[in-house]
DNA sequence: TAGATTGTTAATCGATTAACAATC
DNA sequence: TAGATTGTTAATCGATTAACAATC
């Protein structure tokens, strides 16, 4: 039964599907069975029924899911055919690492430009993705439609390159500054999706603990 | 009342317990109670108190937590006083920008050494760390003690690589190539943390649909 | 002392698992 | 048809929130 408000839980495990489902379709696996794609993913084979039906019907009785069709479904409903439009702010390593290696489009969105302060960065090209004046962010938003900005600059500039992005209508931030700035009442509907690499190694410290 | 299994999502809270209570130091912040410390984080008091109350009692009624102390006491209960023995494997882009930009001090850790197949790299150093031959990995394990490995190269190799480290006795794998790769049930103990950059896009990418 | 705030117990809420009729 | 496996409802489990006596 298709549910109005899907949970966090719900939503976070969608792209590991995805990947498990990807994983499968090149090792050229047609159909799947719940208990089959659980066992894969170590899951139980009622919480992926359960979860999917959140979405729709996708399984055949007696068949399982289609791998193909349901791999389509799931990118279909995590909207990565949308190829939306993202800046990046802040070219230093851990950016050039993204605009060179990361798979945007896989992802659903489309690197349009990066920004940054250096003025030796400033009017080159990084595989293929211009590099603006810092300055320029704040015009270059009133002119392009931008869904998602990746902050990959040092946490100090952190908010108030947040705050300009949000005044200018920012759908999405992916945050690698390891800072939570503040976002304002007036732009809750933006969304915040950090990548605290700090809280993962601290957590992985704690899991070893003798 | 200290608990004996401390549930997850308690445990991946602390580093954001740590984050804001550092935040709150540097502010020169002595004393919080746990509801002034839920509103800054976006929890209830109740959630605190319980949380907390799993590690021992840290609090003192009418007064509320020392915000130092308590800061202390979590950074224990993390393990970040350890200065445990880091290697990181593939020293690429991404690779390159965690050794010069990341303070694995500050998470628990002393990053030793990085390891690459490309023989330009082998032999250099970068930001003080020397940067080995990857065939020598395995020789390395054996004489040195090594808690962790960064796992930065490309998913093709991940799973060779992380056997490898597995079978020389690792305790704990931080892995970036957003490949899920199989841990044998004789390696049942190792703990791998994924930094999966394109889980969290692609639930970026859902939160922001229409 | 009076007010504030803890740690803990009990209540509630939500997520996961189990069971099973429906049906391919 | 018989076996397999779904989608869904009900049961269980775990995590969050509320309440409150204890006490600084």
């Amino acid at each position: 039964m298709r549910k109005d408000k899907i949970s966090n839980a719900v939503i976070r495990r969608l792209p590991r599907y995805c990947r498990n489902l990807a994983a499968l379709r090149r090792e050229g696996v047609e159909r799947i069975s719940s208990s089959a794609l659980g066992k894969n993913m170590g899951l139980t084979a009622s919480q992926i029924r359960q979860d999917l039906s959140c979405f729709g019907e996708f399984g055949q009785q007696g068949y399982g899911y289609n791998v193909d069709t349901l791999y389509q479904e799931i990118r279909e409903i995590l909207g990565l055919h949308r190829q939306r439009s993202a800046i990046l702010v802040g070219a230093g390593n851990l950016g050039r690492a993204l605009i060179r290696n990361f798979d945007f489009v896989d992802s659903g969105f489309r690197l349009e430009a990066a920004f940054d302060v250096r003025p030796e960065l400033i009017g080159t090209e990084m595989h293929g993705v211009p590099v603006h004046d810092a300055a320029e962010l704040g015009p270059y938003l009133e002119t392009h439609a931008v869904a998602v900005a990746v902050l990959t600059l040092p946490p100090q500039s952190a908010q108030k390159t947040a705050d300009l992005l949000m005044d200018k209508g920012i759908r999405g931030i992916w945050n690698f500054t390891n800072f939570d700035f503040e976002v304002g009442e007036e732009h809750a509907e933006v969304v915040v999706e950090s990548m605290h690499f700090s809280d993962s190694l601290q957590v992985l410290s704690y899991l070893i603990r003798d």
